[in-house]
DNA sequence: ACCTGAACACCGTTCAAGT
DNA sequence: ACCTGAACACCGTTCAAGT
């Protein structure tokens, strides 16, 4: 990243910064190198600028995360639902907040992180509410609904996410005598977590609409 | 928490620590304020010690944190599966993952942060696994059986944590105009998440258990 | 073996000051 | 209106030194 925004160090005394590009940095790290490695230090030296200068366009560094959030969520607004039934289409607009987050999933999960997930999914969530609707669920089974869609999609987030025994070294001097290597091995990962998705989305979708 | 611990500011030279008591102190930490909290000169000053007290007990930072997971995965490690048919011990293994992980949520989020959730719920992730086993499916089968209902539990996990539209102030500046105010309010939080906790898993295992 | 003191590089943030 | 420089309180971590 940083190959867009060539800056001379620091000669002259505007910048020209503008708080979009500014938030439109931030977003880059964060695509590029996780939400740990935000820093307004860092910000900063991308945008050949100083610290405090990040302080003057946005807010600080939680307002910042929002923001870009927020901007990553405008620009992902229009996924197309597809399908003829109510279910597919159900399945087609829970299956567009599932490959949304994974093509961003360091956004992601710096949004699960902050507890901004929803500002995140905010268009994508109201779709498929709108499926649910149209598939004939009355508005507080709807809800509930999308409720229990949402956290099957957030569970498999994680775990697509999550280091499985045996494949990190995270385990070293922790391992537990009492459970057996076969045991460990059989809970290694699955070899298509996109499979697994797309039959459980099935199944709980299947069990929600009629 | 420290109420346990008080020992004098620094007067002795020679602490009495034990690399245990370390861990239970971080682990005290996290459980009453959250991983954020844990800062090595906090669990110093608990202990009555200096900062570097700790590097000696414990290798660093990130070493502490998995052995205060692994400390309270020994803790959980006896929790009993009840029920009659396949399904029923087989949602029963799921939900006993489910209220732990509620009961220390603190811990939980950590563990989920560092990548360490298979090291805190490793016990029972092992007894599921047996469960699903016991209700007859084949090893792969039932693999692939226990990657889906950990997903579903994650979900719910992350979900019953997750701020909502209109809960915080988090959505301030960020409204999105196009949303009208009934669909955010539909969005909001649903009354009693264990109920669709319930729901959902038992719809989940019913299509992989026979 | 166990613990302290001082120091380093890194954070987010603020405040007065410059143009 | 926009940006800099210096400073503050806080991190994790290391290293030499004490008993």
């Amino acid at each position: 990243m940083s190959g867009t925004s060539l800056r001379e160090p620091s000669t002259t005394r505007h910048a020209g910064l503008s708080r979009v590009d500014v938030v439109d940095a931030a977003l880059a790290i964060v695509e590029a190198h996780g939400g740990d490695a935000l820093t307004m230090r860092r910000l900063a030296a991308d945008l050949g600028v100083t610290t405090t200068t990040i302080y003057w366009h946005v807010g600080n560094r939680d307002e910042l995360v929002l923001a870009l959030i927020a901007r990553l969520a405008e620009r992902q607004a229009g996924s197309v639902v597809v399908g003829d039934t109510g279910a597919e289409r159900v399945e087609s607009a829970a299956r567009n907040i599932w490959s949304n987050a994974l093509a961003h999933r360091n956004v992601t999960a710096l949004a699960s992180r902050v507890g901004a997930t929803t500002l995140l999914e905010l268009p994508l969530e109201v779709a498929l509410l709108a499926e649910l609707e149209a598939a004939g669920l009355r508005e507080d089974v709807a809800r509930d609904a999308l409720r229990s869609i949402l956290m099957v999609v957030a569970g498999f987030l994680v775990g697509a996410w999550r280091p499985v025994v045996g494949e990190s070294d995270l385990w070293a001097g922790v391992r537990d005598e009492r459970i057996s290597d076969a045991t460990l091995a059989a809970m290694g990962r699955a070899p298509d977590v996109g499979l697994l998705f797309d039959r459980t989305i099935r199944t709980v979708v299947a069990g929600l609409v009629p």
